[in-house]
DNA sequence: CTTGACACAGAACAGGCGTTCGGGTATCAT
DNA sequence: ATGATACCCGAACGCCTGTTCTGTGTCAAG
């Protein structure tokens, strides 16, 4: 019989069964019991399940309240119930091009650097899967109604429709700005969140490349204290 | 001995149940077990326990996977897991008073008048139990970069140091608004968010009436489509 | 007063479930 | 070879837990 040997780090049964413990979760709402993760993870012993769940408490993913039924839980907080987790891939800011998702950022980022929605404050068939933060630096924004610190949240795309608002490179100005996205007769009109401002407009031969359309903004005021 | 009977809704014991379902589902992240209810309420009898379980599943509140270990959960989606959930008290704009949360508004408020935030988003310490959401109507915020339909989660507040985002209600000038605080000497100082704006001050023998400190603002950017 | 719903206690039963122990089999360095 | 290590099984022990049954006291309706 072949076996696979990892020196370091989980190895494939060990995230066979962390998956396991957050999809049980997720669909349950309580945590499955020894012999249940052993069943659907193809292991006959009860024993080498508790063998598989000492390492991975040891090793920090998962947490166990001994004794007591069901007392595993995931200790990478969540994708748990109802909400997901959004990675924060960087600044924006007026003066520089915005990060854009690519597939490596997906999948793989750490609770530091994501941010936490709850599922009942996005629109409903939004595409979670693909959005992603930034975290507004400096005052350039102020006319969307972004402040410094702000956390931005984007569903990539590269158009937009009317009154959407969107994230815009304007290459020709070397500028990132959130702005109302409006297609006008032989000119985009970007209107600032700020209704008493005034709103520019680029000519269609001018470079506007929408990089996101913004789906929620999000400030936190407690940095003092 | 004395009984009350409850000939409709849920009883002192019912909520009591529920309760505690949700205090030991957030702190252990699984549910409880019969017997732990029991004792957590005064309840010696694992039979009355379950007696009550039977009624509030009947009733809709909480759900149970029978035969298994601590099969149950709360039904009212999540004050489960890793967000909690801040009731909407109403509306504030410039030129009325906020309303102020009374007790009669926690404990029971619908998901639909509602906030869901989740946990890693919020200062460690705070107090999540009187936080408060209100919806902002009109253009009346908007140098506290707040915008027309936000949502502003606030602590209940009489008092702030400096430097906190307040909401304040002005007798003098009826008028409702949202600032940064700062005591000075003889006056206090009261800070647009917005930095290109300048600030307003009030005398100290002026009524200045703190209702709460802003803690978040959601804005959701979805309305169209 | 009887009857019956209601709220509760206590005990007992049967599985559920975590734990532990003795025993296997590969792979690998010594 | 030999031990060390990692991986795995099955069984048994014993507490944990949900379920169920019997019984008790209260209270309101008939």
């Amino acid at each position: 019989m072949m076996m696979v040997r990892k020196s370091k780090g989980l190895g494939e049964r060990h995230q066979k069964i962390l998956d396991f413990i957050g999809d049980y979760q997720r669909e349950y709402k309580h945590p499955p019991s020894i012999r249940e993760i052993g069943e659907h993870c193809g292991i006959s012993s009860t024993s080498v399940v508790n063998y598989y769940l000492d390492q991975l408490e040891k090793s920090g993913n998962i947490e166990r309240d001994r004794k007591i039924s069901r007392g595993v839980r995931l200790t990478n907080p969540a994708l748990l119930g109802d909400m997901f987790r959004v990675p924060m891939l960087g600044v924006i800011q007026a003066g520089e091009p915005i990060p854009v998702p690519s597939n490596a950022d997906f999948g793989a980022f750490t609770p530091e650097d994501s941010v936490e929605v709850a599922m009942s404050l996005m629109p409903p068939k939004e595409k979670v899967r693909d959005l992603f933060a930034l975290k507004v630096q400096g005052d350039s924004m102020i006319d969307a109604m972004v402040n410094d610190g702000d956390i931005v949240i984007l569903k990539p795309a590269q158009e937009a429709r009317n009154g959407e608002m969107v994230a815009v490179w304007l290459s020709d100005r070397n500028e990132t700005t959130l702005k109302f996205f409006f297609k006008e007769k032989d000119r985009y009109r970007l209107q600032p969140a700020n209704p008493t401002m005034k709103p520019i407009y680029i000519d269609k031969n001018e470079a506007l490349e929408i990089k996101g359309k913004v789906v929620m903004v999000i400030r936190r005021v407690d940095r003092q204290n």
